[in-house]
RNA sequence: GGCCCGUUCGUCUAUCGGUUAGGACGCCAGGUUUUCAACCUGGAAAGACGAGUUCGAUUCUCGUACGGGCUGCCA
């Protein structure tokens, strides 16, 4: 067996689907652990629906989710002329035949078909026609499928499906336009692509019969197949847009870190005995078409935070805040992200181990990211009573000449708390406030210690003064 | 309608004829605590239903129900 090559072969009709990610997930996992090629084309045959919008939506998530591709990306409508050339020879050859029926008689036909409970797939009056009897008027190519006999898919992930072959109807090659068909066009580019696993959404699952009829034909070599379950909203139904986030794009926003999405995505239908939290490099090695399971998944969002909580508290300070930053740009433009980029560094390792998205973690280092005098909001001020301030001012004073080290504030603080009849808890909520002016951040020892002394202490004299006016 | 696929805790799943049916997320209770978290301990929680094969079925077969897909000059 030659070398493998897969391929990800979305249409460019809008955003990209989650689906699509994981597809793509798939086939790239499946190839980088196997020294193989992973490819990419664009299926954009419906020239009515497809847009350059939507393709630039593919590669950014393809980006995003650091699945690189090999080779040039490949266009399916610029390859037109070659999916013509095949038609042909399949006409040639007998396997297709042309087809002058108009879109009224096939209404007719399959109404008449539904209302006497018979098989509604079209059968063309033209399929033995003679070519003397061919009118001079536009024609489709269909292919002329077997009507005894059945196929079998053997599938990777379904295993052996078979099919009666009167079940396949003489689909479209070529419309009367002249344009190929997808059903043509994915068969062609997979072989000339040389693409050895097809691994899609199960949707394909039948199609797979009716493309199995032109390879029969041409006498290709059929590829390994792996049809893979869709992914269904939380409430079992097919993931729409009424479930909210159904885009690659839309999880981008959220700040989900691209290593745990592919961390969740992977084992959203595929596992590996109970291994839950993985690197690529352990997937790359694991994955196999065996183990993907057969049912849909429902998409679990608690269980995406868990393990995005868990890449991002392993992530290095380094490479975590430059992902940071690229989530800050797309979110908030580049003005934002330059303030993240300069100064959240020093908080990264007392915020990752606590935050499930890059938003979490930019709201708990809010307190890094402000300049004096910075504001309280209303559920920090509570902690700002008479009695706070008091204790916040002697702690002001104190920590003028304390020694900057964790250990030397959490005893100072504790002995500030004793001096006053009272617990650290009750100080360490008025502190909060003085420094972060909101109540979500780290500890109060690693906020003093990034914002350093006199930081530290402006901030409370900002509080402690206003106090006592 | 026809054909095809699927069905284990709420969710994702393990199990490849013999297990107290395991893990993870979530949930509940208790503990810890400096906010948000985190952490510790414990707990509840599953083989859709009905037949058959077998000494023995979650596992194999068939049927039913439910869910999904295909049935386009869409992909």
């Amino acid at each position: 067996m030659s070398a493998i090559v897969t391929r990800i072969a979305p249409s460019p009709t809008g955003y990209m689907h989650i689906g699509t990610a994981r597809t793509a997930l798939f086939n790239w996992l499946y190839a980088r652990g196997r020294g193989g090629k992973f490819l990419l084309r664009v299926e954009d045959t419906d020239k009515e629906r497809s847009s350059a919008e939507a393709t630039e939506a593919i590669f950014r998530g393809l980006e995003w989710l650091g699945l690189d591709f090999d080779e040039t990306p490949v266009f399916q409508a610029s390859r037109a002329d070659r999916h013509v050339e095949i038609a042909t020879k399949l006409l040639a050859s007998g396997n297709a035949y042309k087809c002058f029926s108009t879109q009224e008689e096939i209404v007719k036909f399959r109404d008449a078909a539904y209302a006497r409970g018979s098989s509604t797939l079209f059968q063309s009056p033209w399929r033995d026609a003679d070519d003397i009897t061919h009118p001079n008027i536009p024609y489709v190519i269909r292919i002329k499928s077997p009507n005894e006999g059945h196929t079998i898919i053997k599938d990777q992930v379904q295993g052996d499906v078979k099919i009666k072959n009167d079940q396949l109807d003489d689909m479209v090659l070529l419309r009367s336009d002249g344009t190929p068909v997808y059903m043509l066009a994915v068969v062609v580019d997979d072989h000339d692509m040389g693409i050895t696993h097809v691994i899609r959404g199960d949707d394909h699952l039948n199609n797979a019969a009716r493309q199995m009829l032109i390879y029969k034909a041409l006498d290709w070599p059929i590829p390994v197949y792996g049809h893979l379950p869709l992914i269904l909203g939380p409430d079992g139904k097919k993931l729409s847009k009424r479930h909210g986030a159904t885009s690659v794009e839309d999880y981008q926003l959220m700040g989900y870190p691209a290593s745990g999405m592919r961390n969740y995505l992977a084992r959203l239908g595929w596992s590996h005995g109970n291994d839950e939290f993985f690197s690529d490099d352990e997937a790359k090695i694991w994955f196999d078409l065996d183990a993907i399971g057969k049912s849909a998944a429902r998409f679990d969002f608690k269980k995406l935070e868990n393990l995005c909580k868990q890449h991002i508290a392993q992530t290095h300070d380094d490479a975590l805040l430059h992902d940071i930053v690229q989530y800050k740009i797309i979110k908030d433009g580049e003005d934002e992200a330059l303030k993240v980029s300069e100064r959240l560094l020093p908080t990264l390792y007392c915020i990752k181990n606590r935050a499930k998205t890059y938003g979490e973690i930019i709201e708990k280092a809010n307190f890094i990211l402000i300049n004096r005098p910075i504001e309280i909001n209303e559920k920090a001020l509570k902690n700002l009573s008479e009695d706070a301030i008091l204790m916040l001012n002697r702690l002001t004073s104190l920590l003028r000449n304390v020694s900057w080290t964790r250990e030397k504030l959490e005893t100072l603080s504790e002995s500030v708390a004793e001096t006053f009849d009272t617990s650290f808890g009750k100080l360490a909520g008025p502190l909060r406030a003085a420094l972060a002016g909101q109540t979500i951040t780290p500890s109060v020892f690693d906020m003093m210690l990034i914002l350093g002394r006199d930081e530290t202490i402006a901030r409370l004299a900002d509080i402690t003064a206003k106090g006592s006016h």
